[in-house]
DNA sequence: TTCTATTATTTTGCATGCAAAATAAATGTC
DNA sequence: GACATTTATTTTGCATGCAAAATAATAGAA
């Protein structure tokens, strides 16, 4: 039996894998600047976009696991670049709300995805956007 | 200031973040009835393909990193999947040998392609192709 | 209203991914 | 041949990703 269903160069997993570990390498000088983690950068985004959201709305948009949240939140609290508070309507809830240090950090993220499109000198405009279409297929598959 | 370079929508990198991490979750249940974790099925993988190989030759193949290798390795050790010899000529290298259990471990596994696929009917083999040509792009702007 | 089910978040335990330091052995050089 | 350099692998410390259990508080039903 030869099972070429099983070889490594066959698996779109593997690669899939192999290039979301590279790129957030890719991200790591850029982000150590900014003294962000991947996660972290992920959530400042979403804040950025829309700021004193719940956890839970949170989550939803990062697709960041609960547990890990949780930790990575503290961590950014110690670093002062958001706070929380307890949802007064519905205390089960917390709000996460950037802290000025935080607001601030945009302006020296904003030159990172230019940073990153540069490592990447393959992917035009065209084949970011079939990327980015097939990808949403796949996560649509997950939903 | 807008920064739109900066939504979590525009980010290829994001979508290859959840999709990474959704499709490994789309394994675990074909998986854990085998007993391997996903790192652990990516070694297997190779090791199918090739015995008998160091364990830099397997890091290469698999793209895991060394020292997450040396712990999954153990574990596979353990559940006499496999075994680690020295290597009499160089000994500083150590060579990976599949046991009869991880052997036959194969046939078993021979379904689990067919079964992820079935989780993703929006992907057709015509975009299959398409994924894994950008993909490859961008793991070889990676090398 | 009281009891149960559901929701929001945290905690716990385990398995990586990663960078950097530590080991050990083979190589290259003077 | 002694010594610095390079190669192969492991160890260490930290940051998630994940499933499952634990908490706490709201919502629903009888």
């Amino acid at each position: 039996m030869n099972y070429p269903q099983l070889k490594l160069d066959a698996q779109i997993c593997h690669r899939l894998y192999m290039a979301s570990n590279g790129i957030a390498r890719a991200y790591r000088a850029s982000l150590q600047k900014l003294d962000l983690t991947y996660p972290q950068y992920v959530v400042m985004m979403a804040l950025w976009e829309k700021d004193e959201i719940s956890i839970a709305e949170l989550l939803e948009k990062t697709a960041i696991d609960g547990g890990a949240m949780t930790q990575i939140l503290k961590k950014m609290t110690d670093k002062a670049l958001l706070f929380i508070v307890k949802d007064e309507k519905d205390k089960r809830k917390r709000v996460v709300k950037l802290q000025s240090k935080g607001h601030d950090l945009r302006h020296q993220a904003a030159t990172i995805p230019e940073q990153i499109r540069c490592k990447f000198p393959s992917i035009d405009e065209q084949k970011a956007q079939a990327l980015i279409e097939l990808l949403d297929s796949i996560n649509d598959d997950l939903a």
